[in-house]
DNA sequence: ACTCTACCGCTAGTG
DNA sequence: GCGGTAGAGT
């Protein structure tokens, strides 16, 4: 597959001749699709047409013939932008699209190789996939366990830290000196160790996971790797500036045999460096691939002249560029409009006329945005739109898949489809409430440990026994009863009525249906829609693997509605007009990334502030409070550095409480570090409002050790063996009936006389020779 | 086993 | 200022 196409004299150019996916594009983006072999760089600046050039390299490689879609690997990051995808490519090609498998996720496509390849890292092919919160119960178990306080070393450090090192491709081993220091005076190793041991056990593994297993599986098994560097023949990368360095790996190792590979980026919109992208992944691809073609796509076809500028004077204050000037040839079009006013509640207000003005001129809210740069911004306008009947939407916050209702139904149906699913048990185990407390959830932990085996199977043996409170057992053995019966209703019933079913029968509808609080009802409603939503999926599996990596909920809202979200949530989005609010710093940005991060996170902030103006077509208006209040204190804040960074040119200023723009901008000017006054009039603004971990890094020089994991006595005995050392005759203590004597011993199971308590049957592991 | 209170934390958020 | 949660109290 070395051969070229049939030269043009210049590809570049349109011609009459050209097939219909190159009709349109211009010249960049016509090469970024005819070069299809060897590594190609597309630096795709905002708005510059690169999904469009995208879905016709992939239709051109696959019209051309040099590919069928199914050798094809095409990922993206996010649900929605491999949907659209899939849905641009088969407008243009059919149905052909539906054998592309491999366009996806970086998750859904690891998950799918995983799969296949489970038993290579000692996990079944029917593995769960945990996200955080399970995540961070299991790491909580585990802290315990070792005895660890909770308060000092909190299981989200822990759950951080793990997470680092996956993105960053670690395996335990792999860790250096550096790390191993990390988390209760060098423990983290250690923990992590001993979590990948507890997912190995439940069958699960994390969203890290995911990728992880796949590049060890990949760098330490010779057919594997060749096996799939055979199957693709082109490969894909979209917002390349995103990946993390495991991704970066896993992408190499598959790349390394054909080097067709496409990654299309921008550096200058890398805002995640917080949850693990790596800039550098896409400044040094030139390295990383030797000969690679950069193609430079810099003509917008969004934004008026002047917000562009705007946009471009702002970016070129960073230093670690490749690179780019966007160009445009729309008219000039609104300058940015930079509004100052009093506080926060006027913002709102302010921004809730221009909107009516909007609406007033007939044009759609649909096509307005306002954006901030955190979530706890949103109340303000949130207040206020309920006051003057403003209709809005705000994206992002809790998702479907989070909400408690959702993910207590799908406990239900993970433990259906596996009984040894731990954390599914626990979840729902008194849920609708079964008096089964932390007493009767103990007994059943200790009897599981013991026996090594899944709770629900300890739990079942467990209501053979009087270990339990007569009611507790009960209550039990009429949940193992049930949770058997729709185990075996799986195969009679549709995995839609199966879960109505279970929700009915659980009690758990019922629950709801008491509940008179306001809630309520909207959970029902959730549980009805998880019901419709599972209707699509051919089986149990198909709905559950799907919800643990997507399950995001499409509003079909048909009212027009402003729509309200945060900067990191409107990337790759774009609106006529756009609100941007909060232009201060501290807020933004934010004081956080100013503390901890240096030039490098303030280039973060700064990128996130370009991706903020070139969402904007028309128009784009900054708002700037005088005070605000911010975690229930008032505080007076300046402009945002940012501001002052976009040329007066390309500014409409206003102000509403007097003083105008002078005043800030020569603040700004006159100082060197204007922010420096702030801080000190305002110390709490620095130091002790600083992050927990900071204010614990502070102390933990003088740190005294938790007690060794020694202490928890001597092992149990190995499985569900009996001990050796009871036999009938012998006088036994058992923590809740007391002393007595051993009657008959069947297995682990003793039947025992107590002097207090009468005969009872009790478990060995819960007595111990008196 | 449930309810109340004190305390923590609080940037962004895909899989 | 607020919501989630852990641990004590009833």
């Amino acid at each position: 597959m070395t051969d070229t196409p049939a030269s043009l004299p210049d590809p570049t150019r349109p011609d009459p001749s050209d097939p219909p996916y190159l009709q349109g594009l211009n010249g960049p983006q016509r090469q970024a699709v005819l070069t299809t072999e060897g590594p190609v760089l597309m630096l795709a600046g905002a708005g510059t047409g690169k999904t469009a050039a995208l879905t016709a390299r992939l239709a051109h490689i696959i019209a051309t013939r040099r590919a069928w879609p199914s050798e094809i690997l095409a990922v993206t990051f996010t649900n929605k932008a491999a949907r659209e995808m899939r849905e641009r490519i088969g407008r243009m090609i059919g149905d052909a699209v539906e054998g592309m498998p491999w366009l996806g996720t970086f998750h859904s496509i690891c998950a799918k190789m995983l799969r296949r390849h489970a038993e290579l890292v000692g996990l079944q092919s029917n593995f769960t996939i945990l996200d955080t919160d399970d995540q961070l119960r299991v790491l909580k178990q585990l802290i315990q366990a070792e005895g660890l306080d909770e308060k000092r070393w909190p299981a989200r450090q822990l759950a951080g830290l793990i997470d680092k090192w996956k993105n960053r491709g670690l395996t335990p081993a792999d860790l250096d000196a550096a790390d191993k220091e990390a988390y209760a005076d060098g423990k983290g190793q250690h923990f992590y160790a001993l979590y990948q041991a507890r997912l190995k056990t439940l069958n699960a593994c994390d969203f890290g996971d995911l990728l992880l297993h796949m590049l060890v599986i990949l760098k330490t098994h010779r057919d594997v790797l060749e096996q799939y560097q055979g199957r693709f023949k082109y490969i894909l990368v979209d917002e390349y500036q995103d990946t993390n360095a495991s991704q970066y790996l896993w992408l190499r190792l598959l790349a390394q045999a054909r080097k067709n590979i496409c990654c299309v980026g921008d550096d200058d919109q890398s805002i995640y460096s917080w949850r693990g992208a790596e800039v550098a992944n896409i400044l040094r691809f030139e390295k990383d691939f030797p000969g690679a073609t950069v193609i430079r796509l810099e003509q917008n076809y969004r934004s008026t002249p002047q917000i562009l500028a705007a946009a471009s004077a702002l970016i070129a204050q960073n230093s670690d560029r490749l690179g780019k000037t966007l160009w445009t040839e729309l008219d000039a079009g609104d300058k940015v409009r930079v509004v100052g006013v009093w506080d926060g509640p006027e913002e709102a207000r302010r921004i809730g006329e221009e909107l009516e003005t909007l609406q007033h001129r007939r044009v759609s809210l649909d096509r307005a945005a306002i954006l901030v740069r955190a979530q706890f911004q949103t109340r303000e306008f949130e207040d206020r739109f309920i006051a003057i009947g403003m209709p809005y939407r705000i994206v992002g916050g809790f998702r479907f898949y989070e909400r408690a209702e959702i993910r207590d139904a799908l406990a239900y149906l993970r433990l259906v489809q596996s009984s040894a699913d731990d954390l599914a048990f626990e979840r729902i185990v008194n849920v609708p409430k079964r008096g089964l407390g932390d007493k009767a959830l103990a007994r059943i932990h200790q009897f599981a440990r013991h026996e090594r085996a899944p709770l629900f199977h300890a739990a079942s043996r467990i209501t053979e026994t009087d270990e339990l409170t007569p009611q507790a057992r009960r209550q039990l053995a009429n949940f193992i009863a049930q949770m058997r019966s729709w185990q075996g209703k799986a195969n009679e019933l549709s995995h839609p009525e199966l879960t109505q079913f279970i929700l009915d029968e659980s009690g758990y509808t019922a629950m709801l249906q008491a509940d008179r609080s306001v809630e309520a009802a909207g959970r029902l409603e959730n549980l009805s829609e998880l019901v419709r939503a599972m209707e699509e999926y051919e089986s149990l599996e198909a709905f559950l693997e799907h919800v643990s990596l997507v399950m995001d909920r499409d509003n079909d809202d048909q009212v027009e509605t402003v729509t309200i979200m945060t900067i990191h949530a409107a990337k790759g989005l774009e609106f006529d007009h756009v609100f941007l609010a909060g232009w201060e710093d501290g807020v933004f940005p934010s004081q956080r990334s100013m503390d901890e991060g240096g030039t490098q996170s303030l280039e973060e902030e700064r990128r996130l502030a370009y991706v903020a103006i070139t969402r904007a077509r028309q128009r784009a208006s900054i708002y700037h409070a005088a005070n605000r209040r911010i975690y229930g204190q008032w505080m007076s804040s300046i402009p945002s550095r940012f501001i002052a960074e976009i040329p007066p040119e390309h500014i409409d200023s206003e102000n509403s409480f007097g003083g105008g723009q002078s005043l800030w901008r020569a603040n700004w000017s006159a100082q060197g570090d204007p922010f420096a006054h702030v801080a000190e009039r305002n110390p709490a603004r620095t130091m002790t409002r600083g992050p927990a971990w900071q204010r614990a890094a502070a102390q933990s020089s003088t740190i005294t050790r938790a007690p060794a994991p020694s202490e928890r006595g001597p092992a149990a005995s190995v499985g569900a063996k009996p001990r050796a050392d009871l036999a009938i005759g012998m006088r036994v203590f058992h923590e809740k009936f007391g002393y007595g004597e051993i009657a008959d011993i069947d297995g682990n199971k003793l039947e025992v006389e107590f002097e207090q308590a009468g005969n009872k049957r009790v478990l060995d592991s819960f007595v111990r020779l008196a």
